[in-house]
DNA sequence: ATACAAAGTTAGGTTAATCTAACAATATTT
DNA sequence: AAATATTGTTAGATTAACCTAACTTTGTAT
């Protein structure tokens, strides 16, 4: 099936959603604020894919991906996130500037292209975040992940990857001294404000709550 | 200055047309049947780019690039051939599969992109086609060059770009056994019909002449 | 120098993707 | 259960990129 740029965005939005919630079903004003655009702009794109087949909903009704428009969905992130990868391992970028341009390239439509990247990047498992990326058969290696902020005093564990996406965030992380893979020594946890003390090669740092609920980790 | 796709098409249009007449001043209907519109759909877009100083030009008069115009629409083409040269070189594309993949790569906006991919590349003067590679600077490489067509027998010389550009014709040079730089012996010439009699790699190939006058060749 | 042909323009219409403003349905609170 | 808030839908408008059909200008040939 042949999409629209704007189609894609929207079946890639529904799928994200649900990732990131846990929750199946998904309503159309938090798909149009995660699109930034206004409900009734979601409303009549929601209208057209439920005639393409590509989603599940009725009028006020729950918004669901059908397998079809699941499996589109899955192919997008795959080659966003084969585009990171791209850009971090063989163009020299930085984490924090691969989003930007994988958004545009995830758009290119060659099957060719994304096969041939995959194999020119050695089949890799994860993106420069640490999220997986889907294989071929739009499997995802999905591994359960804790975010720094469930650990506690004494802990010791392992970032995995980010949940937050945003250039300065991924910037700030850099500058505590983090990236994927490091290993985290939880130090102590301020009760009041729930700032938490880390140790990462040696060095100490404070970070807030907020920013410890974007860093996934795995324990030790 | 930032442009639509669409724009952006219009403005490689008139440089390739340029490029290819020789002559500077293009008309409506040549625009169009470039990009496969309709006179009235680009005499539309071209009040669009007029006002935006990209093109010159007044009605029933001829169209001309402005510089800025011409300078965007020479990125576009630098862009182009890079994402060529990066599917045949790195992803194994052949040369026949590139150019419809990179007719949408041409639009990727990052400047960082182009430049990282360059020096990837290596600094690449030419395209799988043979055709020149705009560096950063926008300057091209035009180096003269003659149709084998033109060529007369006794004559030796070395492919080194095609004029078209499309599958079907790239696969049948393939198939007679030419490539570029490959050196070329003119056998002979049927008076008649202008058939060419030619030596490649030792193997003789008999080629018409509208397939003599899409090989560019200079003599040895 | 007309007449005809080719080239270019305008007017008015369509579709995709967006918006605002008004309205309807559902969920939550008192 | 009623009132209120939240969520979702509809109607009508806009913009970009396209179209067809009719028209105008320019170029060519008799
Ligand atoms: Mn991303
Ligand atoms: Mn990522
Ligand atoms: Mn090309
Ligand atoms: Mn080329």
């Amino acid at each position: 099936m042949l999409l629209s740029y704007t189609e894609e965005n929207y079946l890639k939005a529904l799928l994200k959603i649900t990732f990131d919630s846990g929750v199946e079903k998904v309503g159309t004003n938090e798909l149009a604020s995660a699109l930034d655009v206004k409900p009734a702009t979601a409303n009549d794109m929601l209208k057209k894919l439920k005639e393409k087949m590509l989603v599940d909903y009725k009028k006020y009704g729950k918004i669901n991906l059908t397998s079809e428009g699941k499996k589109i969905a899955i192919e997008i992130i795959r080659k966003h996130r084969l585009w990171e990868t791209f850009l971090y391992q063989k163009l020299e970028f930085s984490w924090d500037e691969v989003h930007e341009v994988a958004e545009q390239l995830e758009h290119i439509q060659s099957q060719k292209l994304v096969d041939k990247l995959d194999k020119f990047l050695a089949y890799p498992e994860f993106d420069p975040h640490g999220d997986p990326i889907p294989n071929s058969k739009g499997e995802i290696k999905i591994h359960y992940k804790k975010t720094l902020s469930e650990m506690t005093p004494g802990n010791t564990c392992k970032m995995v990857a980010v949940k937050d996406n945003s250039s300065p965030f991924l910037q700030y992380v850099v500058k505590v001294g983090l990236g994927i893979n490091n290993e985290i020594n939880i130090i102590s946890i301020q009760e009041y404000d729930l700032m938490m003390v880390i140790e990462v090669n040696g060095q100490q740092s404070t970070v807030s709550q907020k920013f410890a609920e974007n860093i996934y980790v795995v324990n030790k």
